[in-house]
DNA sequence: GGAAGGTATCACGAACTTCGTACTATTCAA
DNA sequence: TTGAATAGTACGAAGTTCGTGATACCTTCC
C-alpha cells in the first residue's frame, strides 16, 4: 500500500490527541464522585460481558490479576458491582452489574454519545457517513 | 443537523475504546521502564511548547498544580527534563527536554506514527485521504 | 478413593501517584 | 513601600497498582 504521509499521520495523532483530553475533562465533570479509568473499564466490560470473571478482566485490558481484584473490591464497596459463586466451578467468580451499576454504566455511555455526537457536529451529513463507515473498517479489521 | 443514529455513536464509541486499549497494550511492549500516563503527556506537551511552565502543564491536563510539581521532579530525576530559572520573571520556571528526553518523545512518537500506520492500512488511498481529512475538520473545528 | 498438580481468586504489604494545605520567593500596583 | 497577586514547591494523607504467598477448588492419573 502506498505510506500515509508524516503529515497525515500526526494529524490523525493531534485528532487523537484532542478526543482523549475531551474525554478527560467531560468525565469530570459529571456530578458523582468520578469513577478512577480502571473502574470504568471494569464496568463496562462487565456491561458488555456479564458473568464475566476477573481474569477475563485482566487480560482484556492488559492489567495484573490482583489490580483487577482490588478494583472489584471497590466496586462491590460501591455497590455498583455483584460477586456471585458459579454452582459449575466454585472457584470462579462471576461479575454482574447491580442496578445502581447499571445506571453508572448508562450514564457514562450517555456521556460518550453526547462528546461523539458534538465530535461529528461539524460534519455534514455524507461526511458523517464517510467518516463512521472508515472508523468502523479500521476497527473491524481486528489487527 | 440530522442527528447521527444511535448505532453510529457506538460503532465510533467501539473504535475509540479499540484503539485507546491498543496504544496502551503497545506502550508496554518498549524495551525502556513505561512512563506513565501523566509523565508521557508532559513530556510531549513540553516537546511541543518549550520553555513553558508547570501551571500551564497543569491547565491543559487538567489536573493539579502540585501533581504537575511532583511529575516534574520525577523527570527530572530521571533527566528527562531540565529546569531553568528565567531571569526575566524569576519565580517561574521553564521546562526543556534534556537530549535523552528527546530521544523518548522520539521514541513514543515513532511508536504512535506506526500504530497509526497500521490502523490506516485497511484502508485504500482515498478512504485515508477522505478520513484524514474528516479527522482533520473535527479536530480543528475545537469546540 | 486419593494424591499431585493446575487454576481462580483473595489478603497483605511495598512502592508509587495524586492532590489539598501551607509556605517561600518574586512581581505588580497604588 | 507595602499589600495583594502569582509561580512554584514541601509535606502529608488518601488512594492505586501489583508482586508474593495463601486458600479453595477442580482434574487427572494412578
Amino acid at each position: 500500500m502506498t505510506m500515509p504521509t508524516d503529515e497525515e499521520l500526526a494529524a490523525l495523532g493531534a485528532a487523537f490527541d484532542l478526543f482523549a483530553r475531551r474525554y478527560k475533562l467531560a468525565e469530570a465533570l459529571g456530578p458523582e464522585k468520578p469513577l478512577n479509568e480502571l473502574d470504568k473499564q471494569i464496568l463496562s466490560y462487565v456491561a458488555k460481558n456479564d458473568g464475566c470473571g476477573p481474569t477475563d478482566i485482566a487480560r482484556y485490558l492488559g492489567v495484573a490479576n490482583t489490580t483487577v481484584s482490588s478494583a472489584t473490591d471497590r466496586l462491590v464497596k460501591r455497590e455498583l458491582l455483584r460477586r456471585q459463586r458459579p454452582e459449575a466451578d466454585r472457584r470462579a467468580v462471576a461479575l454482574h452489574l447491580t442496578p445502581a451499576g447499571e445506571g453508572r454504566v448508562a450514564a457514562l455511555q450517555a456521556m460518550y454519545g453526547e462528546l461523539h455526537r458534538r465530535m461529528l457536529a461539524p460534519l455534514d451529513a455524507e461526511e458523517r457517513r464517510q467518516m463512521i463507515a472508515m472508523m468502523a473498517k479500521v476497527a473491524n479489521d481486528d489487527a
